[in-house]
DNA sequence: CTGACCAACCTACACCCATTAGGCAGATGC
DNA sequence: GCATCTGCCTAATGGGTGTAGGTTGGTCAG
């Protein structure tokens, strides 16, 4: 336990290891005041209160998430850029299981207003830019993606995985063939039957 | 505030009505010993700890959610049969957000080993049955549905579709299309390049 | 009938958490 | 030097989890 120089950032990288090395829900303004070696309310110097804390490791998570994925699918197009872009987001959910779980609660406006944000809705339009999507399917397309990649490792961290054969790495590869196999055949909205231009 | 009898099943069904309406996170011992009118340390005559009583919400939630689901493919098949398994999961999810919310953690073994988690499982297989997937492919296409269906939910909870158009609604039907028309031409694997009988 | 036992409630307590209020000391600016 | 501000502290309040031990009422066996 080393006296570190108390900043708001130095509060929050320090909540953010201790998320990973011990899991989210470890996370509080003592825990992390004892391992900085100051009394909690003196942590009220920096952060407004734990949930500005908890909002605070989900944005500096968002931020690093979207360094990782923006390097994975760099100069990548279609296929190469889906696996890239999912296998940003499951590796840095295995690597900082306690940073990826911080964003999967209600994220406070600083967190939903943050550039990272912004980044990472257009890195996930910048995937979908080599499929025969149609521009006004993106915004589907991308929740679908979202939903799907969030779910899998979701469920995969829970252990929903853990009670049956196959591996959970096997069905992962599946999943992302599958994505790839959408992508390319994207269905037309059956409810918009417009007279084509 | 009634004097219902304690049983451990009364005190799981208020929890789970207390995590409906409140909130699944204000779920605590206290809270639950208030509405029932006992002190806190009575409760421990009926569940073990905080950890079990978490876990009956889920074991309840799955339970019920089963049911609904069950009730909700009955006699359908392919598409009907999707559409109605998937609007079971919302409408659970929107009906019950508490007891949805209970089953997004790593459950105990009591859950894990239900007979509702059993039928879940059963539940989408048979949805699966209506589709051409291979046998040796169920697995993962249970899982990915599970992965799509749970994920969507989760986002839309957390209000990761609060902040763009279209409506989730809207981004729903086309996840259902999505799924049925992947389900319909579900991709060979690429890593099984085994000879066909 | 009586005594032993058990279940289910209670109080008391220890320890933990989040947060507010107010105090103190050091640094800074006038 | 004095006033102000910042960032730490202690004290306090109110909330939570869980254990230990006590009490009461019901049940059962002798």
């Amino acid at each position: 336990m080393t006296r570190t120089a108390l900043t708001a950032a130095a509060v929050v990288a320090d909540a953010a290891a201790l998320a990973d090395e011990a899991g989210f829900e470890t996370v509080s303004l003592s825990a992390v005041a004892r391992r900085l070696g100051v009394r909690t309310p003196s942590l009220y110097s920096h952060v407004r209160d734990l949930e500005a804390l908890l909002d605070g490791v989900a944005a500096l998570a968002l931020a690093e998430l979207a360094g990782r994925v923006a390097a994975a699918i760099a100069g990548r197009a279609g296929r190469a850029a889906l696996e890239g872009y999912a296998a940003a987001y499951r590796s840095y959910a295995r690597e900082s299981p306690g940073r990826w779980q911080s964003m999967q609660r209600r994220a406070g406006d600083a967190v939903v207003r943050s550039d990272a944000a912004r980044e990472t809705v257009a890195l996930t339009g910048a995937v979908l830019r080599g499929y025969p999507v149609p521009e006004d399917e993106h915004v589907h397309a991308i929740r679908l993606l979202g939903s799907t990649i969030n779910g899998f490792l979701a469920l995969e961290r829970i252990g929903g995985f853990d009670h049956s054969e196959p591996s959970s790495e096997e069905s992962w590869s599946r999943t992302v063939d599958a994505l790839d196999a959408l992508l390319r055949a994207w269905p037309a909205d059956p409810r918009h039957r417009k007279a084509q231009p």
